[in-house]
DNA sequence: GATCGATGTGATATCGATAACATACCTAAC
DNA sequence: GTTAGGTATGTTATCGATATCACATCGATC
């Protein structure tokens, strides 16, 4: 039986859409068209249904709703991390253009490894998000096999993937990082470092690095110093004693450039901590124009990078390819912009 | 109709369970049991099922999966902010908890508003969580109604709420910046200033106020000077545009206390641009040890709360309430440990 | 006044899984 | 040899909503 036929008044089971049908005086399918935008139905029998569904506390049931639509309202999104600034605007703007849709997020983190994002891909799929917003272009093959047997529109962003999926919104890592040495090298900075996070999980990081190396070499400048240190997302503290290991085995670096503005103000104040003159003695620049880079002491030079509207434009075209249908499916890329913030610290 | 009887091969309709049924040649409720653990199926026919759902790129759909177990497999957490990464800590610690039970987290953000938080509320209970996480204890009177007619269990944090709905993992936050208040007094400093928000909205951050107020009081010290700037959360800008303020008003302050590190950071940066020392010409404290706080220099005199505990412990609280059923529903409270942390700001 | 279309509402089938019960087969114990 | 009990699998009903079609009512048009 599992509940009684007719349910007491005063029992702890949520009421269903029947009850509010049967309060109401109507079928259920009018209740079901009254909680529905723009579908037409008298208003008496609105406000009899409405104060019905108040009286008893009525929430709709989205997860029976979406089995007979075939629409769950989900879509799904995937970083690397929630703790991290950039990517927690991400996902705010995600979250933000779903708002008005009706669409619900389904957030997930992959602690910046594969092997978590596949998984999951795969919880998420689960629930069958009718689109998945996904953090650059790297993932497992059986990821990859799962998204195109789900059949749903992917949006991979903060990257140009070599081999997209789908839509991409994002832009070169390797550029912006290129753009960085140029800027300061025009500034007269001769003797470059570079610090990031050891393995290459973080492919974004990689892909600065590359930038960091390729831009130096075209460029001309003595070979740039590569400090690497700890798995990413290198911290704070990190940055900190990865500029000391720079300085003691390179001492005349003249401008260390940093993955993320967390390791840039690890060590600025490492440097400061150490009585440096930042830029005098030594200059730093970050990446993500974290809000401390802005208002730190000094202020860090870094790549500014629109990550709220990262989020804003991968949701709206995640929205447009759900509502679209199959058409349309092209592989588009949004380039999304990015620009150098010059301050004291170079 | 809608799909073909048959789906032809290549056709671009996620596989079903009766396909895989088909496929495997075994009846679709044996598929169920080799897809859930702890389920006797022989070995052979798991092989086959397995084949199957591999060729077939096959994934559960749990909505209709949760619709005749009458169980979702989600909970619901909402914060005010993820991008605060003190929140995020509490998501993180949340969701790690949550990794091993198979549930899913619905995360939401309020903006530090009831209105929204209510909103949210009612668009998460649609889901039919089996519980739910909020922030505080200040929730609508709708909120509160549709919570109590959901009939799942609810966790609060981050509070010690006066009206607890069910149960609760949290800390006094008054207590806390009291007992900054205390330490800071036990080194010499009577000329106390406090930085906060304008409005109530935030209501750890009125609590803190209180907290601050109340101990200058019972401490007897010349009444405290309070400056509120912006709405909450406020931000590093706004920390520094409020020291201003302060010092131009009250400039014989010796000690700033913030209602969060970022504020406390804030005012820290202003204040050695403007060539003041700290602590010898004035002292700054935050809450929330924040990872800036710790490396900063000076470090920042704060306020450590378990931020990922309380995640944590407020997940396992509520999945034992989920799994216990009705029983044992009693309001229990939760006291999370916070310490002050004392650097080189005081 | 008959016909038509618009509008409001109801009846029924259905979405894709699982719960609950039924059944077939096998082994062990008497 | 018969029975009890366990294991593996199948059958059917069902979860709570919505799609779809059917039907009733009403006013406008000819």
């Amino acid at each position: 039986m599992g509940r009684a036929a007719s349910p007491r008044p005063g029992e702890n089971q949520a009421p269903t859409m029947a009850d509010v049908a049967e309060r109401a005086g109507v079928s259920a399918m009018t209740v079901s068209r009254a909680l529905k935008e723009g579908s037409r139905v008298s208003q008496a029998t609105r406000e009899k249904i409405m104060a019905a569904v108040n009286e008893l506390g009525y929430v709709l049931d989205q997860s029976a709703g979406s089995l007979s639509s075939r629409k769950t309202g989900f879509v799904a999104a995937i970083v690397p991390s929630i703790n991290n600034s950039n990517f927690a605007d991400t996902a705010r703007g995600i979250t933000d253009e779903l708002e008005s849709t009706g669409l619900q997020l389904l957030l997930g983190y992959t602690d910046y490894t594969v092997e978590k994002e596949e998984r999951l891909i795969e919880a998420m799929l689960r629930r069958r998000p009718e689109g998945i917003i996904l953090t650059g272009g790297a993932h497992t093959d059986r990821a990859r096999r799962l998204l195109e047997s789900a059949g749903i529109p992917v949006v991979e962003t903060w990257e140009l993937p070599a081999k997209p999926i789908d839509q991409v919104v994002g832009f070169s890592n390797e550029e912006a990082m290129g753009l960085l040495v140029k800027t300061l090298a025009r500034k007269g900075y001769r003797k470059f470092g570079y610090i990031g996070g050891t393995t290459s999980r973080d492919t974004r990081g990689s892909q600065r690095r590359e930038g960091f190396v390729r831009a130096i070499e075209e460029l001309g400048l003595p070979p740039g110093r590569l400090v690497s240190f700890g798995v990413p997302p290198i911290s704070i503290e990190q940055g900190g004693q990865a500029v000391v290991s720079m300085l003691k085995r390179w001492p005349d670096t003249e401008a260390v450039l940093c993955v993320s503005d967390l390791s840039a103000f690890g060590a600025l104040m490492e440097c400061k901590r150490r009585g440096m003159r930042v830029p005098q003695d030594i200059a730093i620049a970050g990446f993500g124009d974290y809000e401390v880079a802005a208002f730190c002491h000094p202020g860090i030079t870094t790549v500014n990078v629109d990550c709220y509207g990262i989020g804003r434009e991968a949701a709206r075209r995640l929205i447009q390819l759900i509502r679209g249908g199959e058409k349309q499916r092209g592989q588009e890329i949004v380039l999304t912009s990015y620009r150098i913030v010059e301050r004291e610290s170079t």
